[in-house]
DNA sequence: AGTGTATCCTGCAGGC
DNA sequence: TGCCTGCAGGATACAC
């Protein structure tokens, strides 16, 4: 459910409310949630302080430490439907029902993660070994490393079809199903077309449709459809900003034609017929 | 290498 | 009201 914009938004939230904050005592609800044995989980991040918080495509980045120096990484996924609340001391909040670990900090405030579906993934590594794991990532979008170029030596690396190929983490970090659909209905890309069968007229408008949807949601807070909720609560509105996704049987917002949806690697694309003209190939 | 399918899980909407 | 099916912002593991 979270992509980048959506898990921007939340790391903004928490970097104003939780760094240097020290994490006092971790307790684990749900023991699926944890990529990292227990054990070592509990004993990395128990008793070291918040010296960063960051984004690596969708994931969340604790720095966790003492005295400026990390010895451990906590990456948050949230999955489909995994948030971050705060409560404050003593309280309980209505809003966790399916809480999956808690982190009282030093103010006496509790880190909540809650996650209904319970695909989101707690871990705990090394520095090193969170090092590895970003460089398997591809690039971010919003980085200047992120040029068209960069995207057209990518795409001409692959024949997958479009729309799965930008879902796949290791091609750009970040981009979901949401921002998938709008970027390509704003580049008039069709969602089936081969990766490396884009011209570089297309090239250049994705790369731009990319850079402006993930810029835009950002600046809305993010889409929420159902689960996502920014840190503090709220919601976000780029959902009344989308063109295509969750549309199919209604009007193109640009043409007279009507938005479809199609199922690719087990995920539904949006596009529409007239603006995203269809590949030569049958399928 | 790429695709299709299944899996992890819960909740909700819609049809009957 | 209940039961059933299908669907959901993700990621992975498997067989072809």
């Amino acid at each position: 459910m979270p992509e980048l914009p959506e898990v921007e938004t939340i790391v903004q939230g928490l970097r104003t409310t939780i760094m240097g904050q020290t994490i006092l005592k971790v307790e684990v609800v749900r023991e699926d949630l944890l990529a990292t044995p227990r054990g070592a989980f509990v004993r990395s991040l128990t008793g070291g302080s918040v010296l960063d918080i960051a984004r690596r495509g969708k994931n969340i980045v604790f720095s966790i430490g003492a005295n400026g120096d990390a010895s451990a990484i906590f990456v948050v996924n949230l999955g489909m439907s995994g948030r971050l609340l705060r409560t404050e001391s003593g309280r309980t909040s209505a809003l966790v029902t399916h809480p999956g670990a808690r982190f009282r900090l030093g103010d006496g405030s509790t880190l909540v993660y809650h996650d209904i579906r319970r695909f989101g993934r707690l871990t705990a590594t090394t520095p090193e070994e969170h090092e590895s794991w970003s460089a398997s990532l591809g690039p971010e979008p919003l980085s200047s490393h992120f040029t068209r170029g960069v995207l057209a030596e990518a795409l001409r690396r692959s024949a997958s079809k479009v729309h799965p190929w930008l879902l796949h983490q290791g091609n750009v970090a970040g981009v979901g199903n949401i921002y998938a659909s709008e970027a390509l209905f704003r580049a008039g890309v069709h969602p089936q077309k081969r990766a490396r069968d884009l011209e570089a007229a297309e090239t250049r408008r994705l790369h731009r449709g990319i850079r402006a949807v993930l810029t835009e949601a950002v600046e809305r807070g993010g889409t929420t459809l159902r689960d996502y909720r920014t840190f503090e609560g709220e919601e976000g509105s780029y959902a009344h900003e989308l063109r295509v996704y969750a549309r199919a049987g209604q009007p193109c917002t640009r043409c007279a034609g009507q938005v479809e949806r199609v199922v690719l690697g087990g995920r539904s694309a949006f596009f529409c017929p007239e603006c995203q003209p269809p590949p030569d190939e049958a399928s």
